[in-house]
DNA sequence: AGTATAATGCAAGTGAGTTGCATTAATAAT
DNA sequence: ATTATTAATGCAACTCACTTGCATTATACT
């Protein structure tokens, strides 16, 4: 785990949400987090939550994925460079990773001054228990 | 152009988005529409707009791409396909192609039992200018 | 011209996320 | 252990993108 800079606080409510990015395997949405975090009895506002989405951001501890739909979700920094499937149907996230990724950037046919920061990168379609 | 089916209108509203979506070659959003329909004189409301981009959808003439940033981007359905780069810095937006992306979805490592409909796959980065 | 109903405008609502401000509490200093 | 500092929090109100209900308007078919 990345170490947090100085003059922060370790509060009941940032040790439960790092501690779901640990221990989940899928991204998480703030309201889906809201939810956990009410199961284990850590009764946190919203704003809380978005706010320490935020400073887990800044301190590169999460990442954000932005699906289609509206929500951005989050996941852990430490996994592997991967990306999702995502059925249309029931909303559940997959991870997928891809054979030779590096030809995909390297095949992009981009304006010569455009320098590639990141990518996004996601497939939609129909799970296994949907089909 | 394709066929609208029976049953519906050809009213300015429609003609004018339409004739935007013609002579545009870069996605729009809702909003951006209803500011150009705005300087040639079509005041129609932002709700006729969404509901327009609904029926252009509904009957494939245009289809959504969704970027981060909470805002739906839309673009014609004749294009050829492609991918888009994303300046994060100005907004703008350009169009790329990838070589050979057959392989891309051919090495996609997905749960055998998944299939895949649609991808979105955005690049992020710094254009030209704002470099 | 008359009529059916597609399309529209307006107001109100939703969902995700943000902001201002006063309060609370984790940690550092004494 | 007590106090002081300020990070973190809660709440209310707000924004932004979009949606919905419902009464009204207008296109295009007879």
């Amino acid at each position: 785990m990345k170490e947090l800079p100085h003059n922060t606080r370790n509060t009941p409510t940032r040790k439960a949400i790092l501690d779901l990015f640990e221990t989940t395997n899928h991204p998480l949405s703030a309201v889906q987090m809201h939810k956990l975090l009410m199961r284990i009895n850590i009764h946190a506002n919203i704003t809380t939550v978005y706010r320490e989405l935020d400073f887990l951001l800044n301190n590169n501890i999460i990442y954000k994925i932005d699906l289609t739909g509206g929500t951005t979700f989050y996941e852990s920094s430490e996994r592997d460079h991967h990306h999702h499937v995502i059925c249309t149907s029931c909303g559940g996230i997959q991870d997928v990773t891809i054979k030779d990724e590096e030809n995909l950037l390297f095949n992009v046919q981009k304006p010569r001054d455009f320098t590639i920061q990141r990518h996004s990168l996601e497939f939609y379609g129909n799970c296994g228990s949907c089909n």
